[in-house]
This record gives structure tokens, sequence and C-alpha cells, in this order.
DNA sequence: TCATTAAATGCACTTCCATTGCATTTCATT
DNA sequence: AATGAAATGCAATGGAAGTGCATTTAATGA
């Protein structure tokens, strides 16, 4: 088991205090995070360095931003199962249309999509709406 | 047959020479569009009165709007197929990364998708990214 | 330890898109 | 023609993404 300083620098990302805060605060989030979330809980830290640490998690590939079609991207840790970083990645992710949240459904797979033909796939963004089961009570 | 016309009034929507105008746009154009594309089109008419325009085809359902995850919502006709009223409807549509034209591919059926129990799925979000027949040179 | 250098941070802006309020015009109906 | 409702145009706002630059912080070697 490693430390996050560990795997911050093995992932080549300089280790700050404030990467590790922002660190510490996505792996406690079950859900997809803004970027506003990330500054309502800094509110110490400047936007810019949390939107530039984001995008530093996110190049080095510990993190991905997900589209759930709200229109604000959000962020979220790559857990175990999560192939962001390969070419045909199957993105799945869950938007509940009541409390706003999404949720990464990293164990539930994408069967292949069939695109016509001259059409090469590269990417597949699927976003699941509907209600969570916090909000549906069960 | 019916004429634009009758198909805005079949679907309560005032007829306006605007409107015929921009569902003429619209239907011509075998891509999903930007505002700022048809307010390209129209340099005349009002961002406005273009956004309002698409906003009431949209809840009126003849037209939907598409988060192809370029961050810019475009919109299209609704097609045949298209059941985008309809609260459990499977939205495909494909994202070129080349020319970043966005199509509507109704014809291509998705799988449902299976949620974790206590999870409802009302709607789904299917964006497919790559490269589009004209682009890859077949 | 100190100096050097590169990266990280903070501040100020800018840009772009979405959206709204309000005044005016147009349209449908009587 | 008069009336009221809807459509349009103009102006402005707000939110989020992104950038340039100065300053601070951290890693490195002398």
């Amino acid at each position: 088991m490693q430390t996050i300083e560990q795997l911050l620098e093995s992932k080549d990302i300089r280790v700050t205090a404030m990467r590790l805060l922002i660190y510490k605060f996505l792996a406690q989030k079950q859900i997809a995070v803004t970027l506003s979330d990330i500054e309502n809980a800094f509110e110490k830290a400047d936007r810019t360095t949390l939107y530039r640490t984001v995008k530093t998690f996110e190049e080095k590939g510990i993190a991905h931003q997900i589209d759930d079609g709200t229109g604000i991207t959000k962020y979220a840790l790559c857990e175990e199962g999560c192939s962001c970083e390969i070419e045909t990645d199957l993105h799945l992710h869950f938007h509940c249309n009541i409390c706003n949240e999404t949720i990464c459904l990293t164990e539930h797979k994408i069967p292949q999509i069939k695109v016509p033909e001259g059409f090469v796939s590269e990417n597949v963004n699927l976003v699941v709406k509907g209600i969570c089961d916090k909000c549906s009570g069960h």
C-alpha cells in the first residue's frame, strides 16, 4: 500500500500541500465534483490553482473529466477499473436528476457500440440519467 | 405529406417567417448545429430570437439538444426514429474529432444499459467520438 | 547552507456561451 | 380597427473556462 505522496511521485506529479489536499478531497468524495465544488471546499486557494491542479491530475492519468450533460465539467479520481488513459475507453457515469450528483459506475461495462461504415470510434461517453439510489429511497 | 407550416401548427408552434427559416436551416443540415452556426446563417436576426426559437422547438418536441462533449450545446431536428420525447429515450450521436461535426445516428439503437439496484434510469446520453466517414476518407 | 532554476501559485483579465428583463413589434382574434 | 398575447430585438448579466504574468515555493547542485 502506497501513500498519496508515493502515488503522485510515481505519476510524475510534484507533491505540494495543495495537491495533497485536493487529492484527498477528491478521494473522499464518492461523486464527481465541479471546480466550484472544490473551490468551496478550499476557499483560501485560488481558482486557477485548483483548475490547474485537476488539469495536471488529468494529464498525468490519476483523474478524469466527466461530461454529464449539465454543461459543467466534473472531475473524479480514476479508480481500479478506470481505463481512461486507453483510447477506446468506455466511460459510464450516472447522473441523478434530483440531487444533481454524478457517480462513476466503473464496474459496469458498456457493450461495444457499432458505428456505420467509414466511421472510426475512438472514444465513447455514456451518461445514464435518472434517480440515484439515495434519492429513490431504496 | 405536410408542409412545414402544418407541422409547426400541429405541434402548437406559432408560424413566423423567422421560425420557418430556422426550421429549414436545421432540416437542410445533416449535422447538429450550435447557436453560433445558426447565428452566422442569419446575421440579420438577433441571437436571442434564435436562442428562443430553438428552445421552443425543443419544448414542443420537434428538435433536441445534443451535448457532444465539446462544451457547446448543439441542436438538431428530430427525425423519424427520434424518440427524445420519451422518457427512456436513447440518444446516439457521433462526434468527429477532426471536423468537429456531430451527427445523429438515429438508425443505430443502443442496447439497454443496466444500472445498479436502487438506481432508476430515465434517459441515456451516448456520444461516440472518433473520425467520421468524410474525414477517414472512406 | 546557499544559490540557481524550474515548477507551482495567485492575481487580474479576457472570452465565450447561456440566459434573462424589458421595451417594442408583430400576429391572431374579436 | 382594437385588443391582448406572443414574438422579436436590445442590453445586460452571470458563470465557467482559459491565459499571461508576476511572485512564491520547492528541488537541485555547488
